[in-house]
DNA sequence: GCGACATATCGACGATCGTCAATGTAATTG
DNA sequence: CAATTACATTGACGATCGTCGATATGTCGC
């Protein structure tokens, strides 16, 4: 699903549309802005590597402490990038204690990179 | 390559800097910055209906006027995107007399989902 | 309850973005 | 050459973004 290459039923007022484009427009726009969203949350460098440094500790899993000095940014600064990559569906926060953990959703790459790809 | 998930020699500080960690710091920086920009570019609904329109099209390519109406934008903005997403090397734009027409690069995508799957 | 700590939120700042109207450029047709 | 067509570029505008310092929230140990 969510299939760049195969998902449209695009341009279908030179098709004579048949088939509501009105409907079919909309739903278009949803899931082209549901997309859109999930890039622009990788559209930080600083975001980008702060989900790879997450997925490159050995327990899969990172606190805020963690990231900041590896990024250089204040912590206010990556508790806000965190907030925009858990907003995304791309990073789960989990509090425990004092800390918050973050972690790659299971899955939630994959399926960006299923969006991405053909399927012959 | 710019594999998310099995790039990284991150966090070398906590490990003692046995191999440059400052090479291997710009070089993560280079490729965050890299991939940053290429999910910047399909960080826009429009773009990513831009890139899906041409890739819906029958013949695989689309001119600029072709693509103003779906989107419903002026051809400049329309023209501004498509100059982003050829400069992120995701669209071809190949001058054909009057006529420009767009390409998705053949790979492009692909190279991009893999930046994102794990390599088990 | 009271500090100490980890994180989130707020307010503000310059910077970038998306969009358009107006104009410029290049190629074709008459 | 002049007019037309397809597209790019410019300049401007509000909107969003990334960043920080300051402050608030929440959690633990005493």
């Amino acid at each position: 699903m969510l299939c760049l290459m195969t998902l449209l039923p695009v341009l279908p007022s030179a098709a004579g549309a048949c088939c509501s484009p009105v409907t079919g427009g909309v739903l278009e726009d949803e899931q082209a802005e549901a997309l859109a969203r999930t890039f622009k949350a990788l559209g930080d460098p600083n975001r980008v590597k702060l989900l790879s440094i997450i997925a490159a500790a050995d327990d899969q899993e990172a606190c805020v402490c963690d990231l900041t000095e590896p990024v250089g940014l204040t912590q206010p600064t990556v508790s806000h990038h965190m907030k925009l990559l858990v907003d995304a569906g791309l990073v789960a926060r989990e509090q425990r204690g004092r800390w918050a953990y973050f972690s790659i959703v299971p899955g939630a790459l994959d399926a960006l990179a299923g969006a991405l790809t053909s399927r012959p």
